[in-house]
DNA sequence: GGGTATTTGTGCGTATGTATG
DNA sequence: ACATACATACGCACAAATACC
C-alpha cells in the first residue's frame, strides 16, 4: 500500500465518488492537493480538521486520516497532534 | 447515524458492557436518564462532570462527550461550557 | 487585574470490530 | 485473502469559558 498515486481527474471542487474504482481517501487527497494548488488552503495554516472533513465530504474519520498520513508520507501537510494538519511551503519540500 | 435509541435493559445503578451489542455511549445515556428520572440528579442542576462520569464508568472521556451531545440532542440535557451540563426541567421541553 | 482550578470544546493518534466487494 | 470503509472506543494535549480567590 506504499505505492499509490493520485488519481486524476478531480479537481479542488470535486464531489467524492463512491462508486468508482478510486478509493475515496485518494480522491480526497487529490481534492486537497488541487485546493493547496489554488491557495485555498496557505502555507503553514492548517486545513480544515478532520472532523470538518468529515463532514464536508460525508465521509469516516478513518478515511480522512487515511488520506492525511498520505499527504503528509508524500511532504504536503505537516500533522501536529493536537493542532492540526499544516500546508508544508512549497519551498519546504 | 442521526437515529440512535436507547437500549432497553439498564438502569440507573447497571454497569457498562464493553462486550455487548450496545454501544456504551447508548448505555451510558440510558443510565444517565434513569438516574435523572429518579431524580439523582434533580432539574437545573449540572450532572456530574465529565471528568467525574469518565472516572466512575472508567470510559473515554470522548465517550462521555458523545452521550451528553446525543442527550443535548434529545432536549434532556444543556450543556453550558465551563459550567456543566444541566439537567433541562421536563417542563421545558 | 492576575493566578489558579474546574469544566467543556476541539485537535490528532491509535486500536479494534464489522461489513463489503 | 485482501483492501476499503465505517463505527466505536480509548489516549493525550491544548484552548476557551467560567468561577473563585
Amino acid at each position: 500500500m506504499g505505492e499509490a498515486s493520485i488519481p486524476s481527474g478531480y479537481s479542488a471542487d470535486s464531489e467524492l465518488d463512491h462508486e468508482g474504482p478510486d478509493p475515496v481517501w485518494l480522491q480526497l487527497a487529490a481534492v486537497l492537493l488541487s485546493r493547496i494548488e489554488r491557495g485555498d488552503y496557505p502555507e503553514n495554516r492548517p486545513i480544515p480538521s478532520i472532523a470538518g472533513l468529515v463532514q464536508e465530504f460525508g465521509i469516516a474519520r478513518g478515511t480522512v486520516q487515511k488520506t492525511t498520513a498520505f499527504l503528509e508520507d508524500r511532504g504536503h501537510v505537516r500533522i501536529v497532534p493536537g493542532k492540526g494538519v499544516f500546508v508544508v511551503p512549497r519551498g519546504d519540500r
